[in-house]
DNA sequence: GGTCAGGTCCTAT
DNA sequence: ATAGGACCTGAC
């Protein structure tokens, strides 16, 4: 268990951000903000509490040792995003708002290849389909895992290390009680088993074209089966490295030639993976913004380097109030 | 029942 | 080069 006080965090709403369809809520009944993220073959558990000026205590079920090695990275926490928030035009009042609702979200450093699936499934596609479609992948073909922290433990001492760290907050509630409804207080907790990674490759690629099917991927599955066999074996993986030391305009380049792989999904991949926070994706969303906000154009001048930043609070703000979307009667944006 | 989802491909001008 | 239509599927 490894605990934290973070500034700019909030797993909840980088989860609700629309980046990543692998983080989900673990104890919906009592309202602890507890949840499971799982990032491409490991995972790890998470429980945070606000604390004063906007500070989050977190803990990570993980040992320092892997938070450090591979969280701390992947929630992007040495980047300050308070400067970023700062440099928003003040005279910008949609910009400014979505910056405000939107404290917390950072932008993560996904696994390249789940990366790439999770957004070839994404296109034409709604959240709750995508987050369904990438879960039963994972059961399919993904290999059973644990959260870090509680690999090496029995059942009964992982689900009492579970339960401890859920239960383990400021309320003087700690004492492992039995809620109200009369469940355990391990109930919560129990869904940790049935977790997978996110599959491999050559997994997907020895499924054959027909392994596909039944997962809801509808018309994507081809592009996905062709992207494994892409992807598998020692020219996928020098493939897959060539990505990563690309830069943004090289990364464009390659992941266009794929099959599936337009600029939306390329420009997620290059932001989400990749992390050139420079990339901007235009989806249906983004382009209600841009039409109702910005019928100038997106500054990208003054945001020079990180504007795909700014683009995840837009997103986030859009997609939880799309009411608060100035609307220019007639003339809002179709496709 | 239509419409809509974090779009892309294919075809016809 | 650019515009229009087809496309799996299920939640609303």
């Amino acid at each position: 268990m490894y605990e934290s006080l973070l500034t700019d965090f909030d797993i909840r709403r980088i989860m609700d951000s629309g980046q990543v369809f692998r983080i989900r809520p673990l104890t919906a009944a009592d309202g602890r903000d507890s949840f499971l993220a799982a990032a491409g073959n490991r995972a790890v558990l998470i429980r945070q509490r606000p604390e004063p000026e906007g500070r989050m205590r977190v803990w990570f079920s993980c040992t320092e040792e892997e938070f450090e090695d591979f969280w701390k990275d992947y929630f992007d926490l040495d980047r300050d995003y308070g400067s970023i928030r700062r440099s928003v035009d003040p005279k910008d009042s949609f910009l400014s708002a979505a910056v405000r609702f939107g404290y917390g979200i950072r932008i993560l450093r996904q696994d390249l290849w789940e990366t790439i699936v999770s957004f070839l499934i994404s296109q034409n596609n709604n959240i709750t389909r995508i987050r369904r479609s990438i879960e039963a992948l994972c059961a399919r073909y993904g290999e059973p895992i644990l959260p870090d922290g509680l690999a090496g433990l029995s059942d009964a001492s992982r689900r009492s290390d579970a339960s401890r760290l859920f239960t383990a907050s400021g309320r003087s509630d700690a004492s492992g009680r039995s809620d109200a409804s009369g469940r355990s207080d391990t109930s919560g907790c129990s869904d940790v088993s049935g977790l997978f990674a996110f599959p491999t490759p050559e997994a997907i690629a020895e499924g054959g074209e027909t392994g596909l099917e039944g997962l809801g991927l509808g018309y994507r599955d081809k592009y996905i089966f062709r992207m494994a066999l892409r992807c598998a074996g020692p020219e996928g993986r020098s493939w897959l490295e060539r990505l990563r030391e690309s830069s943004r305009e090289e990364a464009m380049e390659l992941l266009l030639q794929e099959f599936g792989i337009g600029k939306k999904v390329a420009d997620c991949i290059c932001l989400f993976a990749l992390h050139h926070v420079d990339a901007f994706p235009v989806d249906t969303h983004m382009k209600q913004i841009l039409a109702a906000c910005y019928p100038e154009g997106f500054p990208f001048g003054r945001y020079e380097g990180y504007a795909g930043i700014l683009q995840q609070y837009l997103f986030y703000y859009k997609l939880r109030c799309p009411q608060l979307i100035p609307s220019q009667a007639g003339a809002s944006a179709r496709k």
